[in-house]
DNA sequence: GCCCAGGGGGCTC
DNA sequence: GAGCCCCATGGG
């Protein structure tokens, strides 16, 4: 298993290079995006950001005393924009609580400590705190989502329904734990899926892994 | 008009 | 624990 995990890795970075994920330089920002992007398109979340900027309302003093209709208001291209206001305060006063409203605090703790922390936030799940964790903190973490479902079920590496915290487990057990390894390892997934493993199209013409992806030559 | 995007919470059984 | 609904924009 490692060698497939790891030979897909290497397989998908050849065909598509290095994604170049969430550069951004400030770990607030990233923390509101890996919000945002709840089942949203980044695109979205980039129109988000940057009313939120505009604002001045990027970062958590700000969100913790604006009302929560005004938070609402620069985050609609995000589709459940109340809902996230929300998920944005509970986070600003979690931190306020819990650290003293010093984002670093929460950050520099180790990874399962820093993830058990996140999932205590309501609106932060699994794949919310894998993200903060990878993309915020800069500590290793899998992040497992839809598409690592997805891609790894039609190379047959995994069946597809286990649980989020088997495969994190799997995951981190066959790759070694190094942060740049999983960041562009989860961005090479998520391309790969949007350009091969549609979800209502089991067929991937010109498919890089086509050698192990039995959608191609079975069509199913 | 229809589909679907880098989910999570809450409820029911 | 699995299965369902809710949330509710915008681009192709």
């Amino acid at each position: 298993m490692t060698q497939d995990l790891m030979s897909t890795y290497r397989r998908l970075l050849a065909s598509y290079g290095p994604q170049h994920w969430w550069p951004g330089p400030d770990p607030l920002e990233i923390v509101i995006g890996a919000i945002l992007t709840q089942a949203v398109a980044w695109r979205n979340v980039e129109k988000a950001i940057t009313s939120l900027k505009q604002a001045r309302l990027l970062s958590l003093e700000a969100i913790a005393s604006v009302p929560t209709e005004e938070l609402a208001r620069h985050i609609r291209p995000t589709i459940y924009y109340n809902q996230k206001a929300r998920k944005l305060k509970d986070f600003s006063m979690f931190i306020k609580r819990e650290h003293q409203g010093n984002l670093d605090g929460l950050l520099a703790l180790p990874v399962e400590t820093m993830r058990r922390q996140l999932l205590q936030i309501r609106g932060i799940g699994d794949e919310t705190a894998d993200s903060i964790i990878l993309y915020a903190a800069n500590k290793p973490s899998f992040v497992i989502d839809s598409y690592t479902r997805r891609v790894f079920k039609r190379l047959g590496l995994i069946d597809g329904s286990e649980h989020y915290l088997a495969l994190r487990t799997l995951f981190m057990k066959e790759i070694p734990r190094d942060v740049k390894l999983y960041n562009e390892y989860h961005a090479l997934i998520v391309h790969h899926a949007k350009e091969y493993c549609l979800l209502n199209s089991p067929i991937c013409l010109g498919c890089p892994l086509e050698q192990t992806c039995p959608g191609v030559s079975t069509g199913r």
